[in-house]
DNA sequence: CCGAGGATCATCT
DNA sequence: GATGATCCTCGGT
């Protein structure tokens, strides 16, 4: 054997996946410096739900949401916000997995001057403010974790995972896809 | 600590 | 013309 395998963890599915998703280390690596938070809070969505971009099928804003799992979709909303998902299931399935937080962890100065604030505790707890922190732009869109700028590695074992209801929906309200470590600082709403 | 309201624009009706 | 997978500020409790 001569290649490592690539160290991901289950993206099979969305739903599994979101849960999955806890614990790993996403990381960014760009110019400024390495930035890197542990993930703590995740959604996930697919194309059969009614409150995921993918509903309905693939168009020209969705578009990476139906490429293969590991490939990461960016979008962009309210005008001034960029969130970032990681694509799950079978190509062409339309799945993904948002992350809402993270605990950071390298890079806290550059997170500090991306945000234009010192409050670690305000950070990263929140979709569109990570991916501030992070840096991670629109460009990140359709890249993938194998071989880009943004990757995963081992963060730490999660015990206690909170399931609910997602956040700033208004359709399948009812629905619990949203993972939390519990008791976890960085969560972005209790 | 919590809720209301504004910012701002791609996408859809 | 309306609506967001949001965030920040401000005012009240």
């Amino acid at each position: 054997m001569s290649e490592s395998k690539a160290r991901l963890p289950n993206l099979s599915n969305a739903i599994s996946a979101a849960k999955d998703l806890l614990g790993w280390q996403l990381v960014h690596v760009s110019p400024e410096g390495v930035t890197s938070g542990i993930i703590v809070e995740t959604e996930a969505y697919t194309m059969e739900d009614a409150a995921s971009h993918a509903y309905g099928g693939e168009r020209t804003r969705n578009s990476s949401m139906f490429r293969k799992a590991g490939t990461i979709y960016i979008y962009f909303t309210y005008g001034m916000h960029y969130c970032m998902n990681i694509v799950t299931g079978d190509e062409g399935h339309g799945q993904g997995v948002l992350i809402r937080a993270l605990e950071p962890r390298q890079g806290l100065d550059i997170m500090k001057a991306r945000r234009g604030m010192t409050d670690l505790h305000a950070l990263t707890n929140g979709p569109a403010k990570l991916v501030q922190a992070m840096g991670i732009t629109k460009s990140a869109n359709g890249l993938h974790l194998d071989n880009g700028p943004i990757r995963l590695i081992p963060g730490i074992i999660t015990d206690h995972v909170v399931q609910t209801t997602r956040v700033g929906i208004s359709k399948a309200k009812d629905v619990k896809w949203r993972f939390y470590i519990a008791d976890n600082h960085f969560v972005s709403k209790k």
